[in-house]
DNA sequence: GCTTTTGATGCATTCGAATGCATGGTAGGT
DNA sequence: ACCTACCATGCATTCGAATGCATCAAAAGC
């Protein structure tokens, strides 16, 4: 009887504490056998009505839950789904993150977080996440091709969320930001806006890029030489600071395009706080996303509507959908981004009546 | 051979494509036993370096990923931390998830994001969770004593995140919400506001409860009776909806203070553009979180700060204490809410002065 | 040159639940 | 009363990695 004091725990009989309570602790206060316990837990399982009543009240008593590892282990669907985001994705789409754990939670499943650092995370980065047997994945971060076949090499559904794959065919769900950002372009340059800057997000952001060229490319359309775009992050203070910094360089714009709402904002707060210009009088700003401060009277950002918590359904849904059928084709969906006109653009009165969808008439 | 098709393919050798790569797999190929190549992905064994750099290159060469839900099995250690928010928390503290798992993944843990629909879930609502051998669980929601004692049964180390049980000895990182209150009452009163109004969260919310508490009674601590006080859910909408009917039937206060910025934005918005009021000429607006926008010209809000990246890392903090010295007595830290004086309330001179950490002066 | 020590590897079992197959008991048909 | 069906339950194996103990080989000691 040498026990170190830490291993006493787990010899005895006696304590059953350290112990996590099995199957086969309940089959033994119940009177049957561990598989009995087993298929008193899964509906389709033949068990008579008065055995499942009691295992179940046993198990109950017992305060006995399943354990879903060993669960996961021997069924080999691990029922949890990993979502990798970056704190930008967070900020921009607060309520995104817990419109899909609504989602999954109703589909039986449970939600992994995978944090990334930045857009486009590191091989490395990701190694953690495939050690576990996920059922699927929703990447809300750029994903190099590698990182996609690692994943459907195990089979892993991948659903990518406002990001694509240029080469592997991936199921997506993605606003159409160039489309949305040629509609700007066009309503800017419609209402005789000449000198215009773009705010852009990180280089390596697809989303930010999409939007940028989506911008540029609306701009030539109506001729306009290619107007400076700045880089920068997707955040406010980033947006302020680099949009100031573009205007010592480069001169008043008389609009500006932002790759994200927070962009826009701190650019709004840099023009009519630090620089004492009247929006939209003196220059047009327009965003993407429409977060919900846009929408604030302090602000009134006119912005491309994005809506993260119909994406975030709709990528889980793909998920699920992918699940159930695995070989079907590739399913893409493209979320239209609608424009909300509120008071940051000059932009034509038709245009305003037109897409006006919440305005409330300025008092 | 009678075969289903969907049976063929784990029967036969020749296409290795659906069964997961195993730890057998890599052995079988570098011409070791399983226990051998188990022993090379753990850096305490024994393992001579020529076996475990063959062993590896192999295992990296056939795509070979531990499975962390075998693992986890054996070693009774599933190094998954679940963490437990309502859409509130996320849109309060749209960093603090992600600062969490920034520190989980440091420290080689798994997040695990639990969402619930409010506050004080349902006891079935967290049912699924036990499912999880969880190392731990960082809640950001109120849990009822009897979910604390299930989570300290299974020896899940818990921590609460701006929570606390009135009972029960967990561990803790809290914001002094009474006592940051309770100041924020002093400064307006001693300023020589008498009328005030309090919109609170949730009445369920504990956080908003021990909000108002302390801004009642250090009211009654000068002599003020208790102000009416408008309960009302955590966002701007309900914030800025909530305050016009307060006002509508209570009359006009001199001075606000609300449960958190989100309500105190919708607030102030309200009085501007709504009623037409001067802040802080006409009424003072006092909140609580000092979230980003707060500090945006467009609001000036004065607040208490609350760092919830900081008290993020400290929960996680917590946690690995915990795990590693399950006995130790109970850890409850405090993190404490300064106020962070802005524009949004008229206050003394001399307070400003004192707190205005960041403050640009007025241009 | 033989024994002892150390170090590297193999063997066998374990974690906890699911499930195919075998079996036993009861009900229904004649 | 007897045989067939069928339903409920038990038995035994499986998932994939970790690990205590046994073993074997090489290095060290005398």
């Amino acid at each position: 009887m040498t026990e170190t004091p830490g291993a006493a725990a787990t010899s005895g009989g006696s304590p059953p504490s350290r112990r996590r309570l099995t199957s086969y602790d309940v089959a033994r206060a119940a009177g049957v056998t561990q598989s009995t316990v087993s298929r008193c837990f899964r509906n389709d399982s033949a068990i008579s009505p008065a055995t499942r009543a009691q295992v179940l009240e046993m198990a109950r008593r017992l305060g006995y839950v399943p354990n879903a590892l060993a669960r996961s282990l021997i069924t080999r669907r691990s029922n949890m789904v990993g979502v990798i985001v970056t704190r930008y994705t967070l900020r921009a789409n607060p309520d995104m993150i817990h419109a899909i754990g609504e989602a999954l939670t109703a589909a039986g499943k449970t939600l992994l977080l995978v944090t990334a650092a930045r857009d486009l995370p590191a091989s490395q980065e990701l190694d953690g996440v495939l050690e576990y047997p996920l059922d699927g994945l929703i990447s809300c971060v750029q994903l190099a091709d590698a990182e996609i076949e690692r994943f459907q090499a195990r089979h892993i559904a991948l659903v990518l969320y406002n990001r694509r794959s240029p080469t592997i065919p991936v199921d997506t769900v993605t606003t159409n930001h160039a489309t949305a950002a040629g509609v700007v372009a066009a309503a800017l340059h419609e209402a005789g806006h000449r000198r215009f800057l773009c705010v852009s997000g990180p280089a390596d952001a697809p989303v930010s890029r999409e939007r940028m060229e989506g911008f540029v490319d609306g701009l030539a359309a109506h001729g306009i030489a290619r107007p400076p775009v700045i880089a920068t992050d997707f955040s406010y203070d980033c947006g302020r600071d680099a949009f100031l910094a573009g205007v010592r360089r480069d001169g008043l714009p008389d609009a500006v395009f932002c790759a994200n709402d927070q962009i826009a904002l701190g650019v709004m707060d840099a023009c009519r706080f630090t620089l004492g210009l009247a929006i939209p009088g003196d220059i047009s700003v327009v965003g993407f996303d429409d977060v919900a401060e846009a929408s604030r009277p302090s602000y009134r950002l006119t912005t491309m509507r994005q809506d993260s918590v119909d994406m975030a359904r709709q990528a889980v849904d793909l998920l699920l959908q992918r699940l159930a059928a695995p070989e079907q084709p590739v399913m893409r969906r493209e979320i239209p981004a609608r424009i909300v006109v509120r008071a940051s653009a000059r932009l034509r009165e038709a245009e305003q009546g037109e897409a006006g969808l919440e305005e409330t008439s300025p008092a």
